[in-house]
DNA sequence: GGTACTCACCTTAGCTGC
DNA sequence: GACCGCAGCTAAGGTGAG
């Protein structure tokens, strides 16, 4: 079989990069987007303010530390998300085979677009030039015979933060075909996919140290470490197989919200107004879909940080909120609160078509209808409703909190609304209260 | 001391039915 | 009835990615 030809497109500093194309005279200057409130984290910085070891995933307080002049702006999930489908149509000229990995990165299969435009490298610098003339965005991108080689080789493709300033990178590097042991065994076997800081550790006890170092040992003997799954993907990635396919849908396993709280909850009832609010979520989102789903997964991450899981499987597929709650307020009462809440998180899985709920009785006004048929008709009127007049325009009654200027207005959880934390503002008591920045709600407060 | 959110996948343990 | 082995399912926790 004929060599593949794959990219891996990875946007250049993604968020900050979309924020500079508003605020140009931000240009140059380190600049950090992301979490802004006492527990958020840092999602993106510019290669300036990572010269400071700021970098994705770090917590703001630290980053703020690390790099006090940086410019710290809260991040606008809804712009880097049109930025990426503008990014994606240019994408999809080039090939039907693209695969998203991310808002900032895709894989992409030219194997069949190599007779029409050239060979994988002139078809990466060809994405380059359309994306950075047509979006003023910068891409870096990898060049390989399969994805996982071309994922480590966009790495290389990179501009660099060093002690000098920025260092531009190549743009495009491409590992060529009958060369990839050549450059995948000197690298840090941290470098592979699959390999975080515990496997790294139970390597490095191994004496594993580099991607070269683990092709020599015995499968078996990994296995015996890793376990079998875990264990032989390692081992073939070593070896520079991965035959996996660039696939452009893919199949959606599950489906899951969850918020930290500006501040421990320990209240009964503000836990259970939070778990309405992330069943009306997470249900909105199935009926999205048109799916239901059986398996309930309540998470729980307490003061301390330990963090447990509750699950409950029903005997048929739901997607109405009041369905989601009914099924999982007794996992959330079944838990101890005692050290506090600080993170609560709910998840759908197991999906299948739900049960037809919205009977022809109903619509009929017949008697006959059940109350899931109640709620279903109601959960599709309230997404009539959130069509027409926006996310906003309609919630469950527990989640309408007052304003300051006194105005009643409607919280809802929402993808990607506090991705990185809660914010800095005057941080809302689940009750809606509203607490002073940077101070613990009071009692009354609750 | 600090540590977000979403999704996927794996391992282990326990239970049930045959 | 007790026990064993096995398969299938579920729950819980861990790990990793982006």
């Amino acid at each position: 079989m004929a060599a593949r030809t794959i990219l891996h497109v990875d946007m250049d500093a993604f968020y900050v990069a979309v924020e500079l194309r508003r605020r140009p005279e931000l240009r140059g200057l380190p600049v950090v987007v992301g979490g802004t409130g006492r527990r958020g984290v840092v999602a993106a910085a510019s290669y300036e303010a990572r010269r400071y070891g700021v970098y994705s995933a770090l917590p703001s307080a630290t980053a703020r530390r690390l790099c006090p002049d940086a410019v710290f702006l809260p991040g606008d999930h809804a712009a880097y998300a049109a930025a990426s489908r503008d990014v994606r149509a240019i994408l999809d000229a080039v090939t039907p085979l693209v695969e998203p990995l991310a808002l900032d990165e895709a894989f992409l299969d030219v194997t069949g677009a190599r007779a029409r435009l050239g060979d994988g490298v002139t078809i990466a610098q060809g994405l380059r030039r359309d994306i950075h003339q047509q979006l003023e965005l910068m891409c870096s991108i990898g060049v390989a015979t399969n994805k996982f080689l071309a994922k480590l080789a966009s790495v290389d493709a990179k501009p660099r933060p060093t002690h000098e300033g920025v260092k531009p990178g190549p743009g495009v590097f491409e590992v060529r075909p009958g060369e990839e042991l050549r450059y995948l065994h000197p690298l840090r076997v941290a470098r592979l996919w699959g390999v975080g800081p515990a496997t790294q550790r139970r390597l490095a006890r191994m004496g594993v140290q580099t991607v070269g170092d683990l092709a020599e040992l015995d499968e078996a003997v990994v296995v015996a470490a890793l376990g079998q799954a875990h264990g032989r993907h390692l081992i073939d990635l070593a070896h520079g197989r991965d035959e996996r396919a660039v696939e452009p849908h893919r199949e959606l396993k599950s489906i899951s919200h969850e918020e930290t709280f500006a501040y421990d909850l320990h209240d009964a009832a503000d836990l259970r107004r939070e778990l309405v609010r992330l069943a009306d979520a997470v249900a909105a989102r199935l009926r999205q879909h048109g799916l239901g789903a059986r398996t309930f997964t309540l998470k729980v991450r307490d003061g301390g940080f330990t963090t447990i899981t509750r699950a409950t499987t029903l005997g048929g597929a739901v997607d109405t909120a009041q369905a989601i709650v009914e099924a999982t307020v007794p996992l959330l009462d079944a838990v101890d609160r005692s050290g506090g809440v600080r993170l609560l998180g709910l998840a759908a899985s197991r999906f299948a078509a739900p049960a037809e709920q919205l009977s022809l009785d109903l619509l009929a006004g017949s008697t006959a209808a059940t109350a899931d048929g109640r709620w279903s008709a109601a959960s599709r009127a309230v997404d009539g409703v959130r069509d027409r007049f926006g996310e906003d325009a309609i919630g469950p009654a527990s989640s309408v909190a007052e304003g300051p200027d006194g105005r009643r207005t409607v919280r809802l959880v929402r993808a990607g609304m506090q991705q990185w934390g809660p914010d800095h503002r005057g941080t809302e008591t689940p009750s809606g209260g509203k607490v002073q920045r940077d101070q613990p709600p009071s009692a009354d407060a609750r």
